[in-house]
RNA sequence: CCUGAGGUGGCAGAGCGGUUUAUGCAACAGACUGUAAAUCUGUACUAGGUGGGUUCAACUCCUACCCUCAGGACCA
């Protein structure tokens, strides 16, 4: 593989690197590549966690890179996530959520063998005052301010007024990236704040300036609050809707049963010809068409225009813009595709000690 | 620690010592559109921070405690 092909393979579909020369370098030089994504133990996998993760996860893979996922107990229990406690978070992130993201990424052909699990509790025990020592040195190198501009991470408006300890939670998630020794930072858009704070003060702490890299943010199922979206705060409202798993109807789960899912996309907002907010087109493009070689095929009545099959998405968007293809039949044949993609998945939490493990969540996160 | 405001259903937000207990949003069902949304109709459901007390009866009065918010005091 050539490295302009490793970079294609590691930027395709990402919404932003930081910065684009710094990862040519990183590539040219030969250096290991170490990545790390790292995710809150608050609920089940969805799409976003699941899918988006894992299909970029596997281009890391496939470019040669180390890929590591930091199950952020410490984070979870921070944010009074589940039921508020560390024990909990912990216990979950290993028999749930770990085996989540695994199935996920059996979904989209990742091998989850290759992807290294650190659970952020063990992390910072075994560190001991190493981890804590970055935490404050992070503090050190930055303002409260700065910090409460980043603290939109957790779902929250930044700046909302709220507990002392979610200021600490930038710092740890940067004091993560530098502990862990990391050189490409990846995450959703909604990190960027943080990422941005981490090379910020990489040269003040005493570590590598990581490369960070942001893929989107997929959309939610539900009507946004206001619509038509009004163009002045088009990106708050949004980001405001990504899907989210305190709104289960928002999104779809991994594990989802094929009544689930179809009920899901049956009830999803999907006006008809509107490209620009449209929620099933979104997941077309960022999930089916993510690889180049992808394809949806379209199963409708003759009345309708009969069967068709799209190669890209482009061709897809132009039909559906043109209203020659029906919100209807575009969510049959992505709730059928969704079903397929995602049988890998439910299979995998047959399991029974699994299948515990799934349920528990539920119910810790039901209220 | 002090002063003030407040803690109501999934969320927002009123009133009231006693009855069908607002209202909005959300939810669910139906109608209408070959989806959803919008619109119309309907349904259900779910409360009163916690412990005491007053009362025939308390969400509504009293009391203690807890918590949230604003300000003050302390540090000076």
């Amino acid at each position: 593989m050539t490295n302009e092909e490793k970079f294609n393979l590691i930027t395709r579909n990402l919404e932003e690197v930081l910065t684009a020369d710094e990862l040519k370098d990183l590539i040219k030089s030969g250096k290991p590549m170490k990545h790390y994504i790292g995710f809150e133990i608050s609920g089940k996998v969805h799409l976003g966690t699941g899918l988006a993760t894992m299909l970029k996860i596997k281009n890391l893979q496939d470019a040669g890179i180390e890929t590591t996922i930091l199950l952020a107990d410490w984070h979870t229990w921070l944010n009074k996530k589940l039921d508020g406690t560390l024990e909990t978070a912990s216990k979950m992130a290993r028999s749930y959520f770990e085996e989540g993201l695994k199935a996920a990424a059996l979904c989209v052909g990742a091998d989850p063998k290759k992807i290294e699990f650190v659970l952020g509790s063990e992390l910072y025990k075994k560190l001991n005052n190493e981890y804590w020592a970055n935490v404050i040195k992070v503090a050190k190198a930055t303002t409260i301010s700065r910090m409460m501009r980043s603290t939109n991470i957790m779902g929250r408006v930044a700046g909302q007024s709220s507990d002392t300890a979610s200021l600490f939670y930038p710092a740890m998630q940067t004091a993560d990236i530098f502990t862990l020794g990391v050189n490409i930072a990846h995450a959703g858009t909604d990190q960027r704040n943080v990422h941005v704070v981490a090379r910020d003060c990489a040269k003040e702490v005493g570590y590598l300036k990581p490369i960070a890299i942001h893929h989107h943010l997929l959309q939610g199922l539900l009507k946004p609050p206001l619509w038509p979206i009004p163009e002045e705060n088009r990106e708050d409202i949004v980001t405001a809707m990504k899907m989210s798993k305190s709104k289960p109807d928002s999104a779809i789960f991994v594990t989802d049963s094929p009544e689930e899912i179809k009920r899901k996309i049956g009830n999803a907002f999907c006006p008809e010809g509107e490209i620009k907010y449209n929620p099933i087109l979104d997941w077309a493009k960022y999930l089916i068409f993510y690889e180049k070689d992808s394809k949806l095929e379209i199963k409708r009545d003759e009345k309708f225009g009969g069967d068709i099959t799209y190669t890209s998405y482009e061709d897809l968007e132009k039909d559906y813009a043109e209203k020659k293809l029906h919100p209807m039949d575009l969510k049959n044949a992505v709730a059928e595709w969704l079903i397929q993609k995602l049988e890998p998945a439910r299979k995998y939490f047959e399991d029974p000690k699994r299948k515990k493990a799934l349920e528990e969540i539920e119910r810790l996160t039901k209220k």
